[in-house]
DNA sequence: AGCACGCCGACT
DNA sequence: GTCGGCGTGCTC
């Protein structure tokens, strides 16, 4: 009888491809194994879907299977499931989707397995020589003699800086030989937990969080809602205590910037138990490595960001998603999956708990938790006394700046500093100036490829375009009149650092931006220097912003607040909301109160009056009654559409076509084209198309319809066009 | 997505 | 004369 099977390949069309299985294959096909199959010119490797004994295509257009490279499944079947579930809602193919889900190692053919371990043992002539023969020979003698105590893995003899030529010498000697065994699995941890820390003493609200959360078992998805410096890390570890003594895994997810060795060590500190880091500074070994410790269950927790939301647990038992709010768990290029919206959807196929955690939930989450399909759950407190920080607005109507600095804050910075303290100031503009504008005619210097200005790089002695690549030495004439009159036009980080520097040249100025800390590991450079107080005064971008608590700092400067809460995307109000909640809650501590001070010039606009009176909490509940009226997420469900062409005319084209396959009534709305917010980009045009339907549901089925007959539009071959459901931003 | 084929411009 | 630019078409 003819076997065939479906392949899902990591090509983006949205199919599976039929293959046969030729007899010399003794290896019986099951779904989600990997096979190595022709395509077009090319071998690629791809995952079975499904195993039919018949097959509509014609014999000539059927190729045969080249090898199965696994004996068993690679993935279990609820990862499996969540991957499909995954390829459905993001409408990608099976295959790409699935090559987000597994560790490049393993698409590139690795053995899933764990490896052999290589060892080096003495033989029986080994063990009658004498090691005095070896006097002349230290190298050799010290290897022999470790040798002679135990057996040495490949890797200890490097660790251990034992000489390779002293073992190829005790070798051909025949002395040792090279022996290898299957590595064995530990899982000594499952039925006796080792605690290597006391556990803290938890606060009556951190012992009703812990207590309310273990009683659940099955799936279940709680909000866990804590002021920065609430303890909600010591919720996490104790509801990991009692899930590990369950000898059940756990899956930690934090967002990029938060996989610090601090927050690891953190949990390996209190667990004697191997704990699996995955994040994007591995090699794809090490990735594998990691994959696996978790798969076969001996690594009981498992660390990572976005993508390691995939990894395959043998006893899962809770997934924990901390800063939920934040938006790296978005993935912004190719298949834009949200991991915390996947990560729900897996406890959900596992059934087990989900915990997300943060100071300031998206609103996505927080509506969730109002509706009751979440619990949530509240912690108030900040440990320690802290006390609460003093909040002001700086209205800067009419009032002269010095590089984008008003008197009030000045003033106020070197009250702070003359105590001794540091000082945070954020400004969300990297560079020297956002554009350079001719004094005498008014031009603005635009970059020939984007439609957007240039940046100007003092220090570098060039303009750049922060869109793409384009950079250009700095103009010594303008490009319109010719005037030499060329000036910067607004402040950025670079120009108030060095401002600052002038200022207050007895207190050190450090800058912190993509432009200053791009070199691998320069950000905790700065960051150590900064806890070490060897600057007093902190210039940065939100990046600065994110996870880092500065106990010494006492007041923290917004010097573009409306640039910040009155941007053209729908998201900017929650967004600044949380900046402005996390750094507030991370200003001063206990025995010196913090400060933080808005620059704007709409000090009575009532969203920030909200946000400072009222808090996030209020201020978010607004924001989503506000998000329902406008009929935006998470109210209305949304996917974007782009499409970027040489023509504008043919990206118009396409999504008016496009447009035009989609259902239009009071619960389905279609909004564009419009020109994408950034038009002109890297030369070619952007044009974007929303499509908005008021429940999840509708938008499934009428995109899923619609998709067939969008890939059949002759424009869709012509033009670059992309998918985007819940979209992070519209830009 | 790759990878080939194919058809036009500036170089040894 | 060719090397190479990227438009177009195909992959079970």
């Amino acid at each position: 009888m003819p076997l065939f099977v479906e392949v899902a390949l990591p090509v983006p069309m949205r199919q599976t491809f039929s293959y046969q299985v030729p007899d010399h294959i003794v290896i019986v096909p099951q779904k989600g194994m990997r096979v190595q199959v022709p395509f077009g010119r090319q071998q690629l490797i791809g995952l079975i879907t499904a195993i039919t004994d018949t097959c509509s295509l014609t014999p000539k257009q059927i190729k045969p299977v080249i090898s199965i490279l696994d004996e068993s499944p690679l993935l279990p079947d609820s990862l499996y499931k969540l991957t499909a579930w995954a390829a459905r809602y993001y409408f990608c193919s099976l295959g790409q989707m699935l090559s987000q889900a597994i560790p490049v190692a393993l698409r590139k053919g690795a053995e899933s397995k764990a490896a052999q371990v290589f060892y080096w043992s003495l033989t029986q002539d080994g063990r009658a020589a004498d090691i005095n023969q070896l006097n002349r020979a230290p190298a050799q003698r010290k290897l022999f003699s470790a040798l002679a105590e135990r057996d040495l893995e490949q890797h200890e003899i490097t660790t251990m800086e034992l000489s390779k030529t002293a073992l190829k010498a005790l070798d051909d000697k025949g002395w040792i030989s090279k022996k290898s065994r299957v590595g064995t699995i530990n899982l000594s941890w499952r039925t006796e937990l080792e605690m290597t820390e006391e556990p803290h003493r938890l606060n009556p609200e951190q012992a009703i969080a812990v207590a309310t959360l273990t009683q659940h078992k099955n799936y279940h998805c709680t909000l866990l809602e804590g002021v920065t410096g609430s303890g909600k890390t010591e919720v996490y570890l104790a509801l990991l205590e009692t899930i590990l003594k369950q000898g059940k895994q756990a899956l930690v997810l934090v967002p990029e910037i938060g996989l610090t060795p601090q927050t690891i060590n953190r949990f390996r500190r209190r667990f004697n138990v191997k704990v699996a880091v995955i994040h994007s500074g591995l090699t794809d070994n090490q990735r594998l490595d990691a994959w696996r410790n978790a798969k076969t269950g001996e690594a009981a927790i498992i660390i990572g960001t976005r993508s390691a939301l995939f990894t395959p647990m043998a006893y899962p038992g809770v997934i924990i998603l901390d800063e939920e709010h934040d938006s790296s768990f978005k993935q912004q290029e190719g298949v834009g999956y949200h991991a915390r919206d996947l990560a729900v959807m897996r406890g959900h196929l596992e059934d087990i708990p989900v915990l997300l955690g943060t100071a300031t939930p998206s609103l996505e989450t927080l509506q969730n938790a109002l509706s009751g399909r979440y619990q949530h759950l509240h912690l108030g407190q900040r440990a320690g006394v802290a006390e609460k920080v003093r909040q002001g607005i700086v209205d800067i109507r009419n009032q002269p700046l010095r590089s984008g600095m008003s008197h009030a804050l000045l003033n106020e910075m070197r009250i702070h500093l003359d105590a001794g303290n540091q000082v945070i100031l954020f400004l969300n503009r990297r560079g020297f100036a956002p554009a350079l504008i001719c004094h005498e005619c008014g031009h603005l210097h635009e970059c020939d490829r984007c439609d957007a200005f240039f940046t100007v790089h003092q220090a570098l002695g060039e303009i750049r375009c922060h869109h793409c690549s384009n950079q250009y030495a700095i103009p010594k004439q303008c490009h319109q009149c010719g005037s030499t009159m060329l000036a910067g036009q607004g402040v950025g980080t670079e120009q108030l650092a060095s401002f600052l520097e002038k200022e207050f040249p007895n207190h050190p100025v450090v800058r912190i931006d993509r432009d200053t800390t791009s070199r691998k590991g320069s950000l905790e450079a700065h960051l150590n220097s900064i806890h070490k107080g060897e600057y007093k005064i902190l210039v940065g971008t939100q990046m600065l912003a994110k996870g880092h608590h500065f106990p010494d700092v006492t007041l923290v400067g917004l010097l573009d607040v409306d640039g910040a809460l009155f941007s053209a995307d729908f998201r900017a109000p929650e967004r600044f909301g949380q900046l402005y909640t996390q750094v507030s809650g991370r200003a001063g501590r206990a025995t010196k109160p913090g400060t933080v001070l808005m620059q704007t010039h709409q000090s009575d606009n009532a969203m920030l009056r909200e946000l400072m009176h009222k808090g996030y909490g209020e201020f978010a509940r607004n924001q989503l009654h506000e998000r329902k009226q406008a009929l935006l997420p998470p109210a209305w469900h949304m996917i974007l559409i782009r499409a970027e062409a040489h023509l504008a005319a043919d990206a118009d084209m396409l999504l008016t076509q496009i447009g035009a396959l989609l259902p239009q009534n009071d619960d389905c709305e279609v909004i564009g084209p419009m020109p994408a917010p950034l038009d002109r980009k890297a030369g070619k045009y952007r044009r974007q198309l929303l499509f908005q339907t008021k429940n999840r549901n509708q938008l499934q089925q009428a995109f899923e319809h619609a998709l067939p007959q969008i890939e059949l539009l002759p424009l869709a071959k012509k033009c670059r066009w992309s998918l985007d459901r819940d979209p992070q931003d519209l830009l």
